[in-house]
DNA sequence: GACTGAAAGTTGTACAGCACAACTGTCAAG
DNA sequence: CTTGACAGTTGTGCTGTACAACTTTCAGTC
């Protein structure tokens, strides 16, 4: 590899990083107000219910104390549920509402088909190298901790 | 293209905004509070000086206000300078000090270091993937406006 | 030359998203 | 029964940002 792979490989992520927070989160659920850790929350929970708190701060990388808030301001717009576990009444156990879902796989059609557009603009060999390339940079970028 | 590249695509690129952010911005300056937009803002002024604020403002993406706050630190840090254009005294040419430079300097070396272990971990395969794969990504993703 | 409107920047204010610290309630192990 | 760990909540404060109203400077028009 050479010095100047490494360099170009920077700023092509400097950039993407940028650009794409734009893209990803411009207007995914029109009319309502959702950040991205709320859409990260209910993509958790539609995929695996009956997470703690914790849990859900662990995959969000966030404080618990801001999880809290985060899941009741959820709660409250009734996109989930929060259940002590009778077994261990410390936790809850969340559990994403049909509401949530509803708009959990909303965003997700118009993340989709944004993504299509993208796709289509893209050869094929485009495509493949990312689908070669970004994994391994998902890799290489969590090994570092 | 079929449903699942794009699918494919939506989910790698969701995870490699997040995991990106944290691992672009830990601890890039050592000793010095540093945000990312203040990180940017170096980076241009390093690049080409003379700019602006409301120049700066486009590249940034920001709101002038902001810019103005932003440019007002990175002046009383002495990372730049603000001076009138005498030509038209309305607005500001900004030109990074030396300081200024030195930290932006520093602070790509630190990030260039980090890419170069990164690009280490990965194939030739991988890379060139990667090098293929990202501008078309940046190029589709700014199409769309 | 005096008006008028646009341009560049500043300041006041408000909000979102987050972390940290101190707290409460629940449990399990000795 | 006590002690310590764990899950979650609440108070507080910070950072980064936008929006609106303002000032200063300029350029064009009559």
């Amino acid at each position: 590899m050479t010095e100047h792979d490494a360099d170009h490989l920077h700023h092509l992520l400097m950039d993407v990083v940028r650009t794409a927070e734009f893209a990803l989160m411009d207007e995914v659920v029109p009319g309502r107000a959702m950040s991205m850790s709320q859409l990260f929350a209910l993509h958790e929970l539609d995929h695996r219910a009956g997470m703690s708190q914790r849990e859900l701060g662990e995959r969000l990388v966030l404080e618990k104390s801001s999880v809290s808030r985060l899941v009741a301001d959820l709660e409250s717009e009734g996109l989930l549920t929060r259940e002590r576990d009778p077994a261990n009444r410390r936790l809850y156990r969340l559990e994403i509402t049909a509401a949530g879902r509803r708009v959990h796989r909303n965003a997700a059609a118009v993340l989709h088909e944004r993504y299509q557009g993208w796709a289509a603009g893209m050869t094929a060999a485009e495509r493949e190298g990312l689908a070669a390339g970004l994994p391994a940079l998902l890799r290489v970028m969590r090994a570092e901790r």
